[in-house]
DNA sequence: CCAACTACCTGTTAGC
DNA sequence: TGCTAACAGGTAGTTG
């Protein structure tokens, strides 16, 4: 559910809360909370102990902290953190009562803590290298997002107009283009009237173009709204949801009139995940 | 390389 | 009322 927007939110909660704090003291309570460490929870707790948040970053639906000894010392290394579907970065007061999908508890120089929760485990922190191009190497597959200032779209549209597969896939393939997710990727289909089964090599280069373009404005209004909410699994480093979801034209939207032409929004199911749009807008062909 | 499919999770809701 | 099935869906890994 977290998406670009969302994840941004809260990396720059982040950013604000604990940039420059020491880590205490340090728990990993559940064993997938922790990914792709052989020497598991107490390989990471033994990695954070005593760092140094210097920065936290993200890229697409990637985040990672910073972690070097001494805030003004270099970056030494990074550790990812993915919230998958359902994880939450929040800054406690000391002495808030535990809650049941605590995962990663944190206790930060500044007095506050930092905890990892997540319901549904999809959601995980992972030690990593700096690769060359100063990105976490484990996520050097991970294609920019439309947020990126370095991001080439004319470039970016041609290779998805490479692709023979339905539009909306190639959207959400996170080797593509990162940070778009079911949620987003109906919202800028159905912005741009783009039909989520056309094959994106059907398409005209310039209609790509656009689509992006479009893409990256849907992704900025829901920034400035705090992103997006529906049940209060996704919130911000303060336990606050966001209200993008009040400016949702199709996602969720099955059988509500289209904002745009008053048709049904329909719902289409494809690979076992939900899609929505309006069969009048968003035409075949 | 590309495309398509599946496993991994748990809380909530719909249906019988 | 109580049970089961469907649903939510991002990513890595596998298969063809």
């Amino acid at each position: 559910m977290p998406e670009l927007p969302e994840v941004e939110v809260v990396r720059r909660g982040l950013a604000t809360h604990i940039t420059g704090a020491r880590i205490e003291a340090i728990q990993v309570f559940h064993p997938r909370a922790v990914r792709n460490t052989p020497g598991g929870p107490a390989q990471v707790e033994a990695m954070l102990d005593g760092a140094t948040v210097q920065a936290v970053r993200r890229r697409g639906k990637f985040m990672w902290l910073e972690l070097g000894h001494g805030a003004d010392q270099p970056a030494e290394l990074p550790v990812i953190v993915h919230l998958g579907m359902s994880g939450q970065m929040l800054i406690k007061d000391p002495g808030t009562p535990q809650h049941k999908h605590l995962r990663i508890w944190a206790k930060l120089s500044s007095g506050q803590e930092l905890w990892f929760v997540d319901q549904r485990t999809f959601g995980y922190w992972e030690p990593a290298d700096f690769g060359p191009d100063g990105l976490p190497a484990a996520i050097a597959h991970i294609a920019p997002d439309l947020l990126d200032p370095t991001l080439d779209l004319r470039g970016l549209a041609r290779t998805i107009k490479a692709r023979n597969t339905p539009i909306k896939r190639v959207l959400m393939d996170q080797h593509v283009v990162s940070g778009i997710g079911n949620i987003y990727a109906d919202e800028m289909l159905w912005e741009a009237r783009i039909h989520p089964l056309i094959p994106a090599k059907r398409m005209s280069l310039g209609r790509v173009e656009k689509l992006l373009e479009v893409g990256r404005e849907v992704m900025r209004r829901a920034l400035a709204q705090g992103g997006t909410s529906f049940d209060a699994l996704y919130v911000n480093v303060n336990g606050e949801s966001g209200y993008f979801d009040v400016s949702l034209n199709a996602y969720g939207r099955t059988g509500k009139p289209c904002p745009r032409c008053g048709e049904p929004i329909a719902r289409l199911v494809d690979v076992g995940r939900s899609g929505h749009f309006c069969r009048r807008c968003q035409r075949r062909r």
